[in-house]
DNA sequence: GCGCAGGGGGTCG
DNA sequence: CGACCCCCTGCG
C-alpha cells in the first residue's frame, strides 16, 4: 500500500546533490524532476518543491521512519558543513557548491558489491550491472504500474555462477563478487560485528574481501550504515583536485595516495570524508 | 556513418 | 608495474 511523508524546512537537501555526487547507483531521475529509487524493500519517489520534500511510495514499515533513517534526516548538516567551512577557502567553495549533499544510510552489503563492481569501470556501466543482478537474482516489486527490483540478498545472490555473473556484464569482477557473496553468506562479514571494530581494524578486515582495496574499502566505510565520515576514499578525481589545491606536484602520479591520507588528515580531521564529498563533486561537476 | 583506439570512481599477482 | 572485461566516447 502506498504511503506518503512529506518534510517541510529541510536544510542540506538537495535531490540532484544527494543522488549525483556519486554515492548510490541506484536513483533515477523522473520526466516531472523527481527521482525513484529501490533499497531493502522499499520502492521511493521523491519529489522536492523548496525546502519542502515529499517522499512516496511502498514501504516494508513506516514511511517517515524509513526515509528519515535512509537519508540520514536526523544529523545537523547544517553544523558540520559551518565547521569544515572554516577549515579551507577551496572546501568553502565546494560546500556551497554542493550544498545540499547528505550521506545515505545505505546497505552494507549492496554497498560492498556495488562498489566491487565500481573497480576500473564508469558510472553508466556500473548502473547497469547492478540493474541486471537485480532483475536476475532480486526480488520483483510492482508501484503504479511499474516493476523494480530488490537488490538481492547473499543467499539470493550466491545461487549464481560466475558464469552467469559474466552474462551480467561484470567482466573480470565476476569472481571477485562471487567470492565475496560467498563470504558473506559463510558469515565471514557479519554487520554487527564489524561495526565494532575502530577504524584501522575495520578497514584492514574489508581488505580481506575479494575486489576490495583501499579506495573500495574506503568508499563502504563512508557510504554504508558503518557511517565512518573519517574515511577519506582516493579515486583519480579526488587525486586530481587535492594535488591542483594543496600538493602542486607537476607530476600527479609522484603524488602517493598515504601523502594524500596524511594531508587530508591534518587539515579536515575527523570529518575528512564528508569533505571528500563536496571537493569530488564539485571538480567531477565542472568536468 | 562506420571502425577503431582510448580509457574509466582499482585490484591483484 | 602491467593486465584485466565491457562498453561508451571521440576522432579519423
Amino acid at each position: 500500500m502506498e504511503q506518503e511523508y512529506i518534510v517541510e524546512n529541510v536544510d542540506s537537501f538537495n535531490l540532484k546533490d544527494i543522488f549525483e555526487c556519486g554515492q548510490c547507483f541506484r536513483w533515477n531521475k523522473e520526466e516531472d524532476g523527481s527521482y525513484s529509487g529501490v533499497f531493502k524493500k522499499n520502492v521511493i519517489n521523491v519529489k522536492q518543491k523548496g525546502n519542502k520534500i515529499i517522499f512516496k511510495g511502498i514501504c516494508e514499515g513506516n514511511i517517515e521512519e524509513v526515509c528519515r533513517d535512509y537519508f540520514d534526516l536526523d544529523r545537523n548538516y547544517q553544523d558540520i558543513k559551518n565547521k569544515l567551512s572554516k577549515k579551507d577557502r577551496f572546501l568553502k567553495e565546494a560546500i556551497s557548491y554542493g550544498d545540499g549533499i547528505r550521506i545515505l544510510n545505505q546497505d552494507f552489503w549492496e554497498t560492498t558489491i556495488s562498489f566491487i563492481i565500481s573497480a576500473n569501470n564508469n558510472i553508466p556501466r556500473i548502473k547497469k550491472i547492478i540493474e541486471n543482478i537485480a532483475k536476475n537474482y532480486g526480488e520483483r516489486l510492482e508501484y503504479i504500474n511499474k516493476i523494480y527490483y530488490t537488490f538481492p540478498s547473499p543467499k539470493q545472490l550466491s545461487k549464481a555462477s560466475v558464469e552467469d555473473l559474466r552474462k551480467m556484464g561484470l567482466g573480470f569482477r565476476d569472481e571477485r563478487v562471487y567470492k565475496t557473496t560467498k563470504d558473506f553468506l559463510d558469515g565471514n562479514f557479519k554487520e554487527a560485528e564489524i561495526k565494532e571494530l575502530d577504524s584501522q581494524s575495520l578497514h584492514k578486515k574489508l581488505c580481506e574481501m575479494a575486489g576490495v582495496g583501499p579506495k573500495v574499502a574506503n568508499c563502504i566505510e563512508l557510504f554504508s550504515t558503518l557511517k565512518r565520515f573519517d574515511s577519506f576514499p582516493v579515486d583519480v578525481w579526488v587525486r586530481k583536485v587535492m594535488n591542483e589545491l594543496y600538493i602542486k606536484k607537476e607530476d600527479i602520479n609522484k603524488v602517493s595516495n598515504t601523502e594524500i591520507q596524511i594531508f587530508a588528515k591534518q587539515k579536515f580531521g575527523s570529518m575528512r570524508g564528508l569533505a571528500q564529498q563536496y571537493l569530488f563533486y564539485w571538480k567531477r561537476e565542472q568536468n
